[in-house]
DNA sequence: CTTTGCACCTGTTGGC
DNA sequence: TGCCAACAGGTGCAAA
């Protein structure tokens, strides 16, 4: 998926066209996402104003004169804002049509992403109720990291992306930042210093922040808004460079599959 | 409580 | 060329 910086790429490149927007028609070819789209979605939907399009963690919040329309990508999915031109195509799932003349299109091979309508508080939903700080926001610290890591015997790389302990880092950009902080992916999360946790944080909101000006990373299915690719790609320093040379040191990148997601790390940048 | 592994899906890739 | 296993950016949940 989408990981952060793929979600906010989004996050920006529809806010601008939908924002004030009323929904005038709400279209699902198929509700078998993640969670099944309930019946009556359509009807709560339709008509409602969208006043705001905000993130929180992985979840796109389209905020509306009713509830809060709460959307995850999961691995395969993107939103985009079109025109009436083209036509729906496979796995279009969830298609928004918009006073505009715009529809805001949900296509998902994967059908690991979501649609909720949230009425109320969306901030005390059970999905991000439990959520950590946003690695981007001052109150995740080194201090916090610390503290949260202590007796944990999880890798760190497990650690950091859980969304309890902080949002929004996923597989790409976990093997990323372990790089720029140096630190191995397979350490013990309670094996941290207080000044391991603040290379990390650093490195942490660095990675995130430069992928979100590059557009975020376009592997294989990932576009944004309007239907192009992430560029950072070509930034990227140990995930899927296996057997490549370190851009720091030449050493050959190592990798193994760690939680059952693939890691990379320079075992000679990183200890 | 922590940790681990599975489950949910389709599409692509690489080895034989 | 064809077939099949392995793998892919997420994350909730059950089980130990």
């Amino acid at each position: 998926m989408p990981e952060l910086p793929e979600v906010e790429t989004t996050r920006r490149g529809i806010a601008g066209v939908v924002t004030g927007q009323t929904i005038t028609t709400v279209t699902i070819r198929d509700r078998r996402l993640r969670w099944p789209i309930p019946a009556g979605f359509e009807t709560a939907v339709a008509g409602r104003r969208i006043l705001a399009v905000e993130r929180r963690a992985k979840y796109l919040l389209l905020r509306t004169d009713g509830g809060t329309l709460l959307i995850h990508l999961g691995m395969s999915g993107s939103l985009r804002a079109v025109d009436d031109g083209p036509p729906a195509r496979l796995h279009d799932h969830v298609e928004l049509g918009l006073g505009n003349g715009l529809r805001l299109r949900f296509n998902d091979p994967r059908r690991f992403g979501s649609f909720h309508y949230v009425t109320g508080d969306v901030s005390r939903h059970p999905l991000l109720a439990t959520l950590g700080p946003e690695p981007l926001a001052e109150d995740f610290t080194a201090e916090l990291l610390f503290r949260r890591s202590r007796r944990r015997r999880v890798a760190v790389k497990q650690f950091i992306m859980d969304a309890h302990v902080v949002v929004g880092v996923g597989n790409i950009y976990a093997s990323e930042a372990l790089f720029r902080a140096g630190i191995r992916p397979g350490r013990a999360a309670g094996r941290l210093t207080l000044a391991d946790c603040g290379r990390l944080v650093g490195a942490i909101r660095a990675v995130l922040s430069a992928a979100i000006d590059s557009g975020g990373t376009t592997l294989r299915d990932y576009v944004n808004a309007d239907g192009l690719p992430g560029y950072f790609r070509q930034r990227l320093f140990v995930y899927e460079r296996r057997d490549e040379p370190c851009r720091r040191c030449s050493t050959a990148i190592r990798s193994r599959v760690q939680g059952g997601r693939a890691t990379y790390w320079c075992p000679r940048c990183q200890s």
